[in-house]
Formats: C-alpha cells, structure tokens, sequence
RNA sequence: GGUCCUGUGGUGCAGUUUGGAGUGCACGCCGGCCUGUCAAGCCGGAGGUCGCGGGUUCAAAUCCCGUCAGGACCGCCA
C-alpha cells in the first residue's frame, strides 16, 4: 500500500504521525527555490505539502509524499478546508505520473462544455461533482439491494441476448454468427424473463438490470439505463407497493439522511384532470381547472369545444406580448388549434385580444372559477379533453416547475391506469403497459363492450414529475388472457409466435404474481440534485447517442460484415 | 420527422442586435522574480480556420442560406 492516510481525513488528532499520502495535484505555490506549497487532491479532499521549491510539481502530477502532520503556524489556518489546521511538513516527494495540463480545469469551479467533458471522461470523473455523484450511485445501488435481500428477494440474471418482440420500444439488435441472416435483441426490460421465474418458483426475484431501447435521448433518458426489476408471487398491488416503497425509502434515507414523507396516492384520472400528465409534479400548484361549465353556451367559437380548461399563473400579469406569442407557439407545438391568454387587471377585469368575444358573465365566471387575483395571467386552452389536458400539464410545467433539487422528495404512487391508452389506426386498442397486464377487477366486464373505460392493475411511481417507474398485476388465467389479446387483434396462433413461451409457461401452474421496475439512474439524479441523468452515468452518450470518448458508434470491418452475412446499405442521397 | 438555444486562442466568457483591422476580460500555458501561501503574488511572453461551406457587400465573428457538433423540448419511449 503506498498510502497510510487519504489527504481529506488530516486532522489536528494526527499531529506527529508520518504519513504517506497520494493524489493529484491541485495546485501549487511557489516561493522560490527554498519553498513551496503542494495541494494533493484524493476523492477525500486535500492536503497542504510543504515541500522544497526546486521541484517541478504541475498541476495534476500523480505523487505520493511523505511527511509528519504537524499543526499550522499560528495564522496561517485555511478555514475553507477541512484539513485547513494542518499540512505535512518536510515533505518527500515521489513523482508517480507526471500530466500535460488538463484541457480543462478539474476543480468545479469552473463549468467545463460537456463535450469536453465526454470526450475526456477520465478526468471528468476526477471532479468532486461526479466523484460525489458515482459514490452515491454505489450506495443507492446498496441500499436497494440490502431492502430486497431483507424482503426475502432473490437476485436472479436474465439474458442480454434474447428473442426480439415486437412490442414497445425499438430493439437494439445483434447478428448472429452461427445462424447468419438471424439476429439477437438486447432486453429492453427482463419482463418476461421474471414473470417465467414466478412459474419457476422463485417467489420474489429482484434484478439490478440492464436494460436497453433504440429511441431517442433526453435529458432523463440513454440507450442503456439501470432497472431495479421486480416481480413477486401470491401478492396482490398492495403488496408490490409496499415493497418498493420500502426499498425507494431505504435508498432515499441512505443518499439524503432522512427518510423521506409518505408517497402519496393519485389515480391516472385525477392525475390526468389536476395536472394534465400521468406523472405530475406536485411541488407547486397552478393545476388546472375546468372552465367547461363556464362556456357551455358561449358564442366564442374557439370555445366551443368538448372540454375548456385553464390554469392561473400567479403574478403572471407582467408577462410579455412577446413571451405569450412564444407561449402560443408551444402550445400549438404540443397538439393545440391556439391559447388564449387573459390578464387580469385590477378589478378582476380582464385584458386580452379575444376578450371582446367572451361575455360580461363568463369573464366573471371564469375569473371565479381560477380564483383569478389582480397581477395574474390565465391561459385557456379548449380541445377534446385528453388533448386540452395535455397541452395545459405542458405549459404549467414550462411555467411554473422548479429547479430540480427544490420541494424535497415528492414520492407518488399513480394507480388504475387505464389498460388501453386508446384506438390504433386498425380501430383497436393499444396496450397502455403491456398485453399481460391484469384488468381492474371491477372493469372485466367491460373488456369487449367499452374496452378504453377499462381500468387496469397497473401503477407508476413518480417523483417530482419524473416518471420512476412502472409495473403491474399480471394476467396469470389462460382466459382472462385469451380475451384480452383476442381485444388486441392477436389471435392465437401469432401469439403463440410472438411469446408462445410465456403462455405455454402459464399452461403449467401459473401463480398469480404482479411486479414493478423502475429507473436507477432517475432515482440517483434527483437524489443528487442534477437535472440530467448523464450526470449519475460514469460514461454516457451524447444526445444523438455518441460517444466522443471511445468514438461509438463506428462503422464495421467489410470482414466482420462478411463473417455476419450482412452488407450495408449506401447511405440515402 | 419537427421546434428552439449554443459554437470566438487550451478553459470560461464578452463582442453579433446596429457589418468597418482577431478588439477585450478572467483562468490556464511558457520564461523570470519571490521563504508562509492557499484560486498565492509581481514582471514579461506565446497562443486564433470566430465550428464548416456557400452567398450578400467595397468590407462579415456580426446579415442570409446550407451543413456539422452539443444541449433543451415535441413526436417517439408497451
């Protein structure tokens, strides 16, 4: 071992001890030849060397130095450090690496461009930014193991190289060599894999998983993301509830110190009706209000709509013409004909260009109805009800959410999604989670004559707007099943193709089981207060999902296309 | 597939609205001085395809078109 002591743990109670500290260098004072000032940075902080001025020590050398504690002189204490009342004195000096200067500065006062950073990732994730972030991954990752293992959970492996399945995400394939012309898909989840371990016995299986999708990047999402799969037997949604509220907290009091408030409880439809979204953000109000009543008889035609909702900034009366035409332009941008905006004036009387075509009493309805305040900007919005929902849940977000890392953790469970999230182009249903997810019991009834009031047993978990995750009671009865794919225009025999595996499982003792997975890089992002997720990723990819460290993705050899049977394609004029 | 923002010595920015010599700030880098600094200080110096291409103009970092890269978002993400 060449350390005896990393630099950030020195303290007064060391006095006397000779040590053996290494790291980077931080920064260096010189003082002539006779004296110098040496800051060696560990990932637990740093140490002041004092060490003989003739040595060339730049910034970022790798050394290790060797020298007793010894308390500062009077005066010369750096408060800002945590080793700020000692330094190592008389000081040898081993040069273990020298460095070229970094092409960016690796202390964190100064932001770097990320592609920068990306580019050279290694010396990214020296940063007490990342080195903070990636430590308490690691510990997130922990906690939630230690939860499932307390819960009686068994960790089982699921294939990276399986059988494409058509539903859902795009696949990221892989050729096959042996059987040339035929490709593996990499698992966009462990889905059917866990729900196969029910019909094996493993009661409760949990997994730290990989799991990977072809779609594109955001801000909260990347090609390849960590789940913390679940999936339990003879367990109702309660029960699933209950065991990832333990593991979620668990993780949230191991990462912030404290256990976190208790997750609230919202069905999709109130989340749908007060916040325009199936993973509201509940750290701030301006929910949206249903002003239908108010227009039923309008004679604005903008207005005659099946549902007219609006939301109520508050203060918002000093917005700009400008920003409101950009507004307009967004919310025409997520699927509206137009918004109306209204600013209320003292009195409650109310300024906009449309208001000459809304009467004395349904401005004064209106006004009533948002509890409009002087100062304030109304935005209306008027569609079919799921559209107005959406556009006004956008535009709320875009004005009123607050930074990431502020409101604490808002923990909420959404319940009784619907099973169907509406009518593809062949007239039938979509699945709104997966084809094997259990109907509300109370809804079974309405599975052929009015599938999309059809609520199901499926619930996410969201937490300050960001969607965790999600998961479901499965469909363990062969007729249940059966009526549900025969709903989705898959008939028995392309289901027997398509997962013929899985049904020809359940033909054997099928236990009821329900089941949940959600994102590990979101939890730790929003523990950690960041805003994107490629902050908790030691080497993520750009947004067009590059790579600029390793330069992925590249073409491929002509012999490795060959040896694949595969032949590329010109690129299109 | 689409909307918006950004791109200026190694790094972070200003300059672009209103065209006029690569004009400026801070850090870093190189050399010198310096025995108590701590983002050390002082003196001197080097370093530029203003992302790239085209256009307009007497003249383009600045205006226009295209393109590339990065970012935010819509679509997409069972």
């Amino acid at each position: 071992m060449l350390r005896s002591d990393y630099c950030g743990t020195l303290t007064e109670g060391d006095e006397g001890r000779l040590v053996s500290v290494c790291g980077w260098v931080a920064s260096r004072r010189e003082h002539g030849q006779h004296l110098a000032f040496v800051d060696l940075r560990d990932h637990t902080g740093i140490i002041q060397c004092v060490v003989d001025g003739a040595q060339d020590l730049r910034p970022e050398y790798v050394l290790r130095i060797t020298g007793p504690v010894r308390r500062r002189k009077a005066g010369t204490a750096n408060s800002a450090l945590a080793t700020g009342d000692v330094e190592l004195g008389d000081c040898e000096v081993e040069v273990l690496s020298v460095a070229e200067p970094p092409p960016f500065p690796i202390g964190d006062r100064v932001e770097a461009d990320e592609t920068v950073r990306l580019r050279h990732r290694y010396l990214d994730l020296r940063r007490d930014r990342m080195q903070r972030n990636l430590r308490l991954r690691a510990r997130v990752n922990s906690a939630l193991r230690r939860s499932m293992e307390a819960q009686g959970f068994v960790e089982i492996e699921t294939p990276m190289l399986i059988a494409s399945t058509p539903e859902g995400a795009r696949d990221f394939v892989v050729p096959s060599r042996l059987h040339p012309g035929s490709f593996y898909a990499l698992p966009q989840s462990p889905q059917l894999f866990k729900q196969l371990c029910m019909v094996g016995g493993f009661d409760r299986y949990y997994q730290v998983a990989r799991c990977l999708r072809d779609e594109d990047l955001r801000a909260d999402r990347q090609f390849e993301f960590l789940q913390l799969d679940v999936e339990a037997s003879f367990v109702d949604q309660e029960d699933v509830l209950g065991f990832i509220t333990v593991a979620v907290a668990a993780a949230t009091e191991e990462a912030t110190g404290t256990a976190p408030a208790p997750f609230g409880r919202m069905t999709w439809a109130e989340a749908s009706e007060r916040y325009g979204t199936d993973k509201p953000d509940v750290r701030f109000g301006m929910e949206l209000v249903d002003l239908t009543p108010v227009f039923s008889e309008t004679g604005f035609n903008a207005f005659k709509a099946p549902a007219v909702k609006g939301i109520r900034v508050p203060g918002g009366g000093d917005t700009t013409r400008n920003r409101l035409d950009a507004l307009t332009d967004k919310a025409k941008q997520f699927g509206a004909k137009g918004l109306v905006w209204m600013r209320v004036g003292p009195d409650r009387v109310l300024d906009s260009p449309v208001a000459r075509f809304v009467s004395a009493d349904e401005q004064a309805s209106l006004a009533a109805t948002l509890a409009a305040d002087p100062g304030d900007l109304l935005l209306i919005v008027a569609d079919e009800r799921p559209k107005v929902n959406h556009v006004l849940g956008l535009l709320r977000l875009e004005l009123g959410r607050p930074p990431v890392n502020d409101g604490g953790f808002n923990f909420l469970w959404v319940t009784e999604f619907p099973l169907f999230e509406g009518l593809g182009d062949d007239g039938r249903p979509i699945p709104a989670h997966h084809p094997f997810t259990m109907p509300h019991p109370d809804d079974v009834h309405l599975l052929e004559s009015d599938p999309l009031a059809v609520r199901s047993q499926a619930y996410d978990l969201v937490l300050n707007g960001w969607e965790l995750g999600s998961g479901s009671v499965r469909i363990h009865r062969r007729d249940v099943q059966e009526r549900v794919l025969g709903l989705l225009g898959i008939g028995p025999e392309e289901a027997q193709a398509r997962f013929g595996f899985l049904l020809d499982a359940f033909r054997y003792g099928a236990p009821p089981h329900a089941g949940f997975a959600f994102g590990i890089d979101r939890l730790v992002a929003l523990l950690a207060g960041e805003e994107n997720i490629r902050e908790v990723i030691a080497f993520p990819k750009t947004q067009s999902g590059a790579d600029p460290l390793t330069r992925a993705p590249q073409p491929l050899d002509p012999l490795q296309l060959a040896e694949l049977g595969i032949r590329v394609l010109p690129p299109k004029a």
